[in-house]
Order: structure tokens, then C-alpha cells, then sequence
DNA sequence: CCATTTACTTGACTGAGTCAATTATCGGCA
DNA sequence: TGCCGATAATTGACTCAGTCAAGTAAATGG
């Protein structure tokens, strides 16, 4: 299994482990359910996942089987003796290792996995079938997901990934600044509204010789933003950083800012200015530590609370 | 199990098959490799699974063990023998038939499981210890829905639900209406853009004596939405309707488009009008149905594309 | 070149799960 | 009331999937 960033050090919640366990009661269930189906035939469900895994991937040697599959070395080798007794695969010793052999199935080997996999294709379909598509495709990414979560993941996993703006973007970011601000400081959904305005402003005028979008994504989901938009010819503006509260402590939010610094002194700039309110500590560290200084600050009543809104400037 | 609304009459398609079978496959193995950390205990895999369910059900009989885990009532009945002669279960014949009786654990059957069920809790717990909290979160989901659709769902499912604006909704309205416009008709990012404009917009100047929202939800999920709008004392404007493709078929469209023409005749309003596109066929539809009379047709180049905008009125 | 490890094989088991026959009881019905 | 077919549970008689340990042959590493 890979070792994945950031294990947590607390035990996990209960209420989720108990959400696991019942979901292995109930697949372990529901796999005996599908084999059932298959047991007629005249291979054994360890045979025929055996088969499968001959007839999908090529040079495959008997220890490969037994690991793939949690097989005992010993039974996989009675296992692969029968098959060559009924002629269903060919071995072939390997010439860079003579102990292994690489196992291929025979012509009669894939005219005998054919009817099982089609029987297994056919119970899988009929199950499919008794929901409408848009739930089967719901089915399919749900078990994706479990599937990438469990398994080990091929590559080692990308921490994140700076991209410009896409359709769909504006929507999603307007919706998690809306929902974490209302969730951690009880802002009101006028906060949302600006956040979408903004936005919406940020994409209508866009001018890209002077003004930049960077999107944080990870694993295909935004997991962070930033904005740069020209206030004047000497002054660009940062506007709302945002990193998802699952993504912190990867140096997200100080990536983006650096950006936007780089990208605001490629232009010409004289300076960088941003606003942002007293509150967000985490981001006004960020700020510190790139080199903004604390220019202004003043009360006002917004999103249903009373805050101190701050300006930063960073002299470019 | 349950029978679904409109199963699917064609055969679903290969590659969502392909990955359940992919994912059984995947998840075979995954229990594989659980079991076998129980595997050293007194008890064999089947015998905790009868424990389990005896520690968390009561009034259990022989018959319903077999029927749940999947077991063969002979080898049920050798279980449960075994289990009594070891005095961990108790069993008491029901006077409403003579046949069946209810098996409960004894104290030492509790104390017995005990050690079982911490097994596979600590395991499941260093499964997801070794992923972030925000995973966990991912996984439990998907395992959630998953089990949702392949299980027998308890209570029949409400197709939609109606309810107003919440923070997060318009942020989720815009993305979904920019990406599914982007998709099915080549609109650029300007169309997302203006979706955000108006949402915003009507957030900020929102008058509830006069104006409202219904978000179509259907498990926990937007699944559509309409605003009506103040555009005079006289007339009110119905805007950005829209319906996830997945939830099409269920009427939702329609639906909201009656609550629109329900609400603006209640508060008074002579007429109700919207704008649309031509090329927005299934919505045209629906707006013919409900009475709606096209009043006008003109051509503009907007979100990339040449496009003919109509409005189309209603009087109350 | 020798000690250790790895790939595979084989003999000797066992015990999980199946199948069919049997008994006891129930519910329905003439 | 008594009979019949169905259901709950039990039991005997299996089998065969999977385990364990010991052994052989080849590779690997010092």
C-alpha cells in the first residue's frame, strides 16, 4: 500500500469505521451474491478468478497469481497442474529465471473462460439494469473513488497542480468560499453573492495581458485559488485566496500568493494591494510572511457580522 | 430487492460493467485481506459473521442467519450447535411456532465477540488512518451510495424535493449551468459569468414579498433550480431554469415552472415573463405547455456562438 | 563458491460448506 | 377434524477448496 501525505495521528471517527465495516458486511454479501450465480460451472470461483486474470494479462507467473489474487503458493500450483492436465494453458520456462514459467491460456483455455465471463458480464449487467443510467454512472464513480482511496495508487500521488481558469470553476469556488465562511464564521449568503459578483466581474473584463487566474487542483478536484486583476497601470490587485480546508498545511496558499507576486512584478507593476478582514489568520499570515505590510484598517458591518476589514500592500 | 422507477430497457453500457466487475474483483480481494487478520481467532470468518449479527440483532432466528449471510440452513443448524454446546448462545423455542427459536448470546458469548468485533474495528481503523480526514470523509460516501443503490433501499425513494436558496447553491447553479452549457452547446466562459451576475444580483437586492427561489433536490443533491424575479409592480420574470440531465424525466422542469407561475399569480403579478434561447429545445417545451406565448425573437452573438434569444409571456 | 533467498512443487491434512433425507410443526382447506 | 403441502430445523455423508510444512531447484549476494 502507498504511504499517503499526512496520516492522521488521532484514530479515525467511530461513526466511520462502523460506516466501513457495515459497508464490507454488506459487499461480502453482496459478492456472494454474484458468485452464486457462477458456482454452476465447472470451475471453482478461485479457478475462474484465476482464468480471468490469465485471460486479461499477459506473462503472468505462478507468484504473480498467488499475490494478486491472496492464493496459497501451493494451491495456485495445483491449481495451474489441472489446468494443463485439461490443456486450458501452456507454461513456458522463462529464460531469465528458470525457476518461473510464464502462463498463457490455450485457445481450449479461452473457449473455456468464455462462457464464465460472459455469465459474470451478464449478472453484472442484469444489476446495472435495475437502475436508471444516471445512477449506474453514481454506482460506478462511487466505486471508483473506494477503489482509488483502498488501492494503491499506480503513481505516487501528485500534490497539486496550478491551472489556469476553466468553465465551471467560477461557480465552484463561489460555492465552497460561500459554504466555509458561512460554516466558520456564521458570514450570511450576501457573502456568497459577492464572491460570485467578483467573479463574474473577474471573467467579463478579463484582460490577460495584465490580470491572472491560478486554480489549485488536486486529484482533479479545486482544492484553491487566487486572483490578480489591474486596479490601476502602477497597482494590481490580489483577490480572494482560498485553499479547502482539506488541502492546508501543503503550502497551497503560499504557492498562489508567490504567483501572484511573480506574475504582478513580470507585468511592471508598482505594487501589489489585497483586502481582506482581521479574522482570517491563516491568510494574513500568508501575507506576512510574503512581505505585505498592514496599510489600513477599518470596522464595517458585513455578511450579517461586524468585522475589520485590512488592507495589505506589497511594494513591488 | 426493490424495484426501481424506469429501469433501464437497453443494456447498460460495457464499460460501466466492465469497471463494477473491476471493482468486485478489487473489493474480493480487499475483504480477502481483512478476513485474514481475523483468521487466528478461535472462530472461522463465517462463524464471526453469525456472531455479529447475533451481538447486534435480538429475536434472531436460525432461518433469518442463513437468509442474511447466505448460508445453507445445515450448516446454520451445525453452527449454532456448536455455538450452544460452547454455551455461547442460548436458545429459547417460540411459542408462536414450535419450529423456530430465538438465539441469544450469552454473557460468554458477548465476552467471546467481544475480542472478534475489536479485531476488525482496530483494522478497519488503520485502514482509514492511513488516509486524511477529508478522504475518509470521500470514502465513507462513496461506500454510503453504493451501498445505497445495490441495497435494498428501506423507504422509497423521494424522486425530488423542493426547497429554497441555501449558501452554496448559487455557486453550485453557476458551475453546473456553465458546464453543461459549455458541453452541450460550444458556450464559452462568459455564459458562466453571467449566470454568477445574476445570482449575485439576486441575492443582494432579494425581496422575499416578491421574489423566490426553489432548488430541485434530490438525495442531498441540486438536481435544478428557477428564480422568479421583481422586474416591474406588474410583471415578474422567471430566470435561469434548469435540470441536471441526470434528473430529467421526472417532471422536475415542469414542476418548477408551475411553482413560478403559482407563486407570481399569488403575489399579484399581471404577467410573467422570461428570455430564453432557441436552441433550448427541452425547456421551449416546457414553457409552451405551462401557456407561456412567444413574444419576440431576435438574433445575438453572445458566450461565443450566434444564438437567437426569445422572450416568451404569460398572463396570470 | 557458499549461504540465503526465492519460485515452485508435493504430501498430508482439515474443516468449511453442500446435498439430500428426515422429523417436527404450521397454515390452509375440505 | 384430519389431511396435505410448505416451512424450520436437524442430521448423515460427503467433497473439495484451501492450509501447512517439507523439499527441490534455481538465483542472488557477499
Amino acid at each position: 500500500m502507498t504511504i499517503h501525505h499526512q496520516p492522521n495521528n488521532d484514530a479515525p471517527n467511530k461513526q466511520l469505521i462502523d460506516a466501513v465495516r457495515a459497508f464490507n458486511r454488506f459487499y461480502t454479501r453482496q459478492i456472494g451474491l454474484l458468485d452464486e450465480g457462477l458456482l454452476k460451472s465447472a470451475f471453482s470461483l478461485t479457478e475462474a478468478r484465476v482464468l480471468y486474470e490469465l485471460a486479461h494479462r499477459d506473462g503472468l507467473i505462478a507468484t504473480d497469481l498467488g499475490r494478486d489474487l491472496g492464493l496459497d503458493a501451493g494451491y495456485v500450483s495445483r491449481l495451474l497442474k489441472k489446468f494443463e492436465r485439461l490443456h486450458l494453458i501452456s507454461r513456458s520456462t522463462l529464460v531469465s529465471d528458470a525457476r518461473q514459467s510464464s502462463i498463457a491460456l490455450t485457445q481450449a483455455g479461452r473457449n473455456a473462460f468464455a462462457p464464465l465471463n460472459r455469465d459474470s458480464h451478464d449478472q453484472v449487467a442484469a444489476l446495472l439494469d435495475r437502475l436508471p443510467a444516471s445512477e449506474q454512472d453514481r454506482l460506478v464513480k462511487s466505486m471508483r473513488t473506494v477503489q482509488a482511496l483502498l488501492g494503491e495508487s499506480a503513481e505516487p500521488r501528485i500534490p497539486y497542480l496550478l491551472r489556469p481558469l476553466q468553465v465551471g470553476d467560477i461557480g465552484w469556488i463561489t460555492r465552497r468560499q460561500g459554504m466555509l465562511y458561512t460554516q466558520d464564521y456564521g458570514w450570511d449568503e450576501t457573502y456568497e453573492a459577492l464572491v460570485a459578483e467578483i467573479l463574474a466581474a473577474f471573467v467579463k473584463s478579463f484582460d490577460p495581458k495584465w490580470e491572472r487566474s491560478w486554480i489549485a487542483e488536486r486529484d482533479g478536484e479545486v482544492v484553491g485559488s487566487v486572483f490578480v486583476v489591474r486596479k490601476s497601470p502602477e497597482v494590481a490587485k490580489l483577490r480572494l485566496l482560498y485553499v479547502e480546508p482539506s488541502a492546508r498545511g501543503l503550502g497551497i496558499g503560499k504557492r498562489l500568493v508567490e504567483e501572484c507576486i511573480g506574475f504582478a512584478r513580470a507585468k511592471g507593476y508598482k505594487s501589489l494591494t489585497l483586502w481582506t478582514n482581521d479574522i482570517l489568520t491563516a491568510a494574513r499570515h500568508i501575507y506576512q510572511v510574503a512581505g505585505f505590510k498592514l496599510i489600513e484598517e477599518e470596522p464595517h458591518h458585513s455578511f450579517g457580522k461586524d468585522l475589520v476589514g485590512q488592507t495589505w500592500d506589497l511594494d513591488l
